[in-house]
DNA sequence: GGCCGAGTAATCAAACTTGACTAGTCGCGC
DNA sequence: GCGCGACTAGTCAAGTTTGATTACTCGGCC
């Protein structure tokens, strides 16, 4: 699961800066044990896989009190990774924990970038409820009949999944959040993390 | 994941004993690897770890064409098993990969035992959309806007799945669908796996 | 008759997740 | 002045998942 990784890189970059404890911290805030499923061991391993990509540098920090610390800081590589990822949660259908990692990240993308993607998820949920409407006229007869009946499960899903897609964005052409390329964001603000290590 | 325990197991028992390319066409058959995104190693894996918890059996055919294959088959305790994680995943909500599994593997259940336990799923939901009703009223301000406005789109996916278990609750108690007490169950029928071994 | 691609059947190492466990500090009541 | 629970910070072994790879058969066609 790739959410996981881009909570934890996510996390590190709006905190500018952040050892394990404080990520694992924030994501219990944000109630993301529930809909990210993560647990503190996934965290620490996310965070170690990600400083040895060369998505973190990580500094020793001398245990003044309690033991030792790492900080972890997100390199440029790092800061285009997220974004990568939260593109793809966006596109990608059937990948809930995904989407919701990418909509807590929402902000470190452009406005129109966000649009796009959003708009790209809409056409692929669109897509899929016709395709599914033609399977239903032509089920295969080798599958058992409540099998089939799932089908109207996914496909209420899906339906409320457009909606919602739809309203949100809606509500980004509309001004809502403040993104990437909005003043007062990440990007705007002066950013300790343009620095390279 | 016990999804995939489940699946495996389930399709050992409906086919009365398969070896494990069966229940991974099986299960290719059933489209599982989109909605329960099963890969080939984890079958396997599934397949043996059961076998060592004493819920499948093992039989080595020798390769009379073709390489070495084990024939499984499912013992007393592993039907047990099935229908508690059946009435699992019907009961818990939050696990969407569950709840397909355990649809499709519903007819292992008694009509009433399953319409017992989707109703606990409709309480559970419905408890859940009015404790999200309240939160909304009154968020925590240290989260960001955006990903307060995610709820909106936990609260649609949980008053679809609402609607369809209340409809999948009533068809049953019209006699939908062919139960474990139903003639010409698995249940009924005369029943290879009865046996142990 | 020999080779190629499709189907059958499975293994394996590497990566990832999990839950339980360790270990230190800090304040507070007795 | 000490024991206890809560908080901070993290490690570790065991279990699971994944994707790549192996290996064998069979039918067809050049």
């Amino acid at each position: 699961m790739s959410a996981t990784k881009l909570l934890v890189l996510g996390i590190v970059h709006l905190s500018g800066g952040a050892h394990g404890y404080q990520v694992r911290s924030e994501l219990q805030n944000w109630r993301a044990e529930i809909w990210a499923k993560i647990k503190p061991g996934s965290i620490y391993h996310a965070l170690k896989k990600a400083a040895a990509d060369g998505l973190l540098t990580e500094h020793a920090e001398p245990g003044n009190s309690g033991p030792e610390r790492v900080l972890y800081r997100v390199t440029a590589q790092g800061r285009d990774e997220i974004v990568e990822l939260v593109r793809d949660g966006l596109r990608r259908t059937h990948d809930p924990t995904m989407l919701d990692a990418s909509i807590a990240m929402l902000p470190m993308l452009t406005r129109a970038d966000a649009i796009a993607h959003i708009n790209e998820r809409v056409a692929r949920l669109e897509a899929e409820l016709v395709h599914q409407a033609k399977w239903r006229e032509h089920p295969d007869r080798d599958i058992p009949e409540h099998v089939r009946d799932q089908a109207e499960l996914w496909a209420g899903h899906a339906r409320t999944e457009l909606e919602w897609a739809k309203r949100l964005s809606k509500r980004l052409s509309e001004g809502a959040y403040t993104m990437a390329d909005d003043p007062g964001s990440w990007r705007t603000a002066p950013d300790p993390l343009q620095m390279r290590f």
